[in-house]
DNA sequence: TGTCCTTAGGTGCAGCTTGCCTATAGGTGC
DNA sequence: GCACCTATAGGCAAGCTGCACCTAAGGACA
């Protein structure tokens, strides 16, 4: 495992997460390698849109990076991997701190999006008394 | 109103937003403005916790520097206002833009949100799973 | 031999955002 | 005078992001 360097290493996503959500990457990257059991870089790049849940495309560098975050918090960790063809592969896979992390990130997302659509059904239907206020205000037929 | 800044400054929210969240700042701001009508910084700033959807707080440097950019985008115009008692205030007020940004934000926050539960439903299925797996291959009444 | 493509894992850096701290400035209470 | 409340805002160090670039091994092809 390799040494901390994030001044937030130890935090639960619940503290850190709302600091950077890292655009959604490490709940999708630890998702991946909970299916995949242990996975590389360079394989995850291929099929991060596959399981990506924003639209956004994860940046090669930005997957890259993440996985050392991961590693530098103990919820991963990583071994090289040596084939007769092409260069060596570093094999990534949960640890189970990795997998409580998981779980947190997804009662976080959980709560989040529950919070979301509060606030989304709040602004529309802001947007229909604001329609309801400014026809009954004008108190004419039509316009 | 001022000139603008941002590099994204002409973005739809759905390009630019996953870029930077600006911590869903700016979707509560529009919102608080729909719903008063108008109002200025230190008094959006006492009640942004009713209306934040993210239990984070908010800073108060980023909620000026978000009016701020709102205003560089032309969703908000602000004016002086001056009492007989204390500082005066900037007052903001929504745009139709900003009327449009705002409903633009719910679109696409309503997407994210149902984004997020399936990618939490499709973690949990995937750890009952595991679960499962894990008790199968055991193949032994406990532990 | 040289060049190019694919796989694989990174680094460097400019630019932007964030959070904390500080500045400014009018007014009130003691 | 001094502290405190209202009100807006700037400075700055840290951190994150996206793009470009680099290294290196192997294979194809001429």
């Amino acid at each position: 495992m390799r040494s901390a360097r994030s001044p937030h290493a130890s935090e639960p996503p619940g503290a850190c997460a709302m600091r950077n959500l890292y655009r959604f990457v490490e709940p999708v990257i630890l998702y991946m390698l909970k299916c995949k059991g242990h996975s590389y870089g360079y394989d995850l790049a291929g099929e991060l849109s596959r399981y990506a849940f924003t639209g956004a495309a994860i940046e090669k560098a930005a997957l890259y990076r993440t996985l050392r975050h991961l590693e530098d918090n103990g919820f991963v960790v990583s071994g090289w991997e040596f084939h007769a063809t092409g260069p060596a592969r570093r094999i990534y896979s949960l640890t189970p701190q990795g997998e409580r992390h998981l779980e947190e990130w997804a009662a976080l997302l959980n709560d989040l999006s529950r919070s979301m659509s509060r606030f989304v059904a709040r602004v529309r239907s802001a947007h229909e008394n604001h329609k309801e206020v400014k026809a009954g205000a004008a108190a004419l037929p039509a316009r």
